[in-house]
DNA sequence: GACTTATATAAGCAACTGATTATATTATCT
DNA sequence: AGATAATATAATCAGTTGCTTATATAAGTC
């Protein structure tokens, strides 16, 4: 697989509207799958099938701590998609907006 | 539409194979169907569909000169396209080649 | 060990996508 | 006007994708 066909794989990574906003949820911090369910409005089984195809491109990797197991953003070995991450809308005030509302999710603490 | 809706949309149109080689090759210098035609080995219609997905999300525009259509790069209005489109390999050699054996194609000139 | 919570995996399906083939349009040349 | 070359559009179709529902696994709690 040449270079641009290996780069148009990977940028349809982002090309996704659930999967760029995972991506823009955890610039901001790492989390585990429960709160990305909540925040973004879709079932478990969505976002973990989304989570894998990140990780299995390198992009996030997983921390379990507990029951809960963590995503974080992990794009050194990436450069375009840093790149392109540099000018998605921060989801900071969605964060601290679950923050506040926090009572269905138990792992924020 | 949200922003990271928008922008996963547009990022759709970077992630295919087709579509980003076109890219790659406008970056280097504008040209017309035939040449893109030849250079990614595909027929006329598929690049013609590509260009026009391209065209109408503003990201190459189109000038008719003779019977042959030129397309050019059209990235001011798309910054994040702008920054993939950095690390992007260079076709400069393809192009060449191509004006080497530029024998069944007459609009290089 | 039984129960609950968090996450992963699998199967099924509707919607979308990229390519091909066929046809239409537009321009050039004689 | 007729023939040719360049490009665009339309119809079709196989392959892919994202989501849902159902089920499995793993960890924590009683």
């Amino acid at each position: 697989m040449d270079d641009i066909t290996k780069m148009a794989e990977t940028l349809k990574l982002l090309a996704d509207r659930t999967r760029l906003s995972i991506l823009a949820l955890l610039k901001e911090r790492e989390l585990c799958v429960c709160e990305i369910v909540e925040i973004l409005e879709t079932t478990q089984p969505n976002i973990s099938q989304h989570l894998r195809k990140l990780k299995s491109a390198g992009l996030v990797s997983e921390a379990r701590r507990g029951q809960w197991v963590y995503y974080s953003l992990c794009l050194d070995e990436a450069p375009y998609i840093q790149a392109v991450m540099e000018y998605v809308p921060s989801s900071k005030e969605t964060l601290e907006s679950l923050k506040a509302d926090c009572v269905t999710v138990e792992c924020c603490e």
